[in-house]
DNA sequence: GGTTGCTAATTAGCTATGCTAAGTGTATGG
DNA sequence: CCATACACTTAGCATAGCTAATTAGCAACC
């Protein structure tokens, strides 16, 4: 929980946490479904279907209604959805590079590797 | 923030994390005062306000007006928050053992130590 | 070919958790 | 003794999740 706190003290201004991350999901997958994405978050579709309003209104992605299946709907990032996304990318990497250049290189290293495994951790269930 | 989710779907029942979080804090620390409790959970004073009331309302803390400066309130826990704070920690470990046990044991060393790192990132500002 | 059931998404409404701004009561220093 | 500072609370807002119920479209089965 603490943790949690403090990293989103260092937010980005104009897009919420979760609108980033569901942005992020949309730039790194190119074109899916609202149910890909809201698993893909870990997300209920209810909770999917508001952050991607936010994201349509604010021209970042666009909804389209599938042609095979009317039920489906497609979701894509616009131009200005993939440079946000790389802009936060550079600044966030910016802010990490400062604070990781107090640490000596093998620590870095151990910071990577548990990331790798924290992921790995986390796609298997339950 | 997917990792936030994942981690809050195997949160206990009838207490929530930000509950948790003070109430764990407040087993570790013993008697503190209010704005103690804020800083260490990195919250502002009314989020804690708030949090203590449900904890002293379950049963799992108590607040008490100071003697000698009656601006200041103390919080301590009760012996069920006590209990709820180890029964909670016996059934987390249990998972995590789980979880850790399919890992070979450098990996879990890597994680232990990145634990510690990212204790200290966090610690320091901004 | 119509009912029946499943699926995708939405709507409605609830909860939790944070925040800021303003209010209340208590200490304290000039 | 009064003004200021401090600890906490109250009030109200925003984000972000959830479940339950609804709408709309597809499929499948007599």
């Amino acid at each position: 929980m603490r943790l949690s706190r403090r990293l989103r003290q260092h937010a980005p201004h104009g897009i919420t946490p979760s609108q980033l991350s569901a942005l992020s999901t949309l730039v790194a997958g190119g074109r899916i479904t609202l149910s890909q994405l809201a698993v893909a978050e870990r997300v209920q579709p209810p909770s999917i279907t508001r952050v991607v309003d936010v994201l349509v209104t604010d021209g970042y992605a666009t909804r389209t209604q599938s042609e095979e299946d009317r039920r489906v709907a497609w979701v894509e990032p616009t131009t200005a959805g993939r440079a946000l996304v790389e802009t936060v990318r550079r600044q966030r990497d910016a802010y990490l590079a400062q604070r990781l250049r107090t640490l000596p290189a093998d620590d870095v290293a151990t910071l990577a590797r548990a990331a790798e495994l924290l992921e790995q951790l986390t796609e298997d269930l339950p």
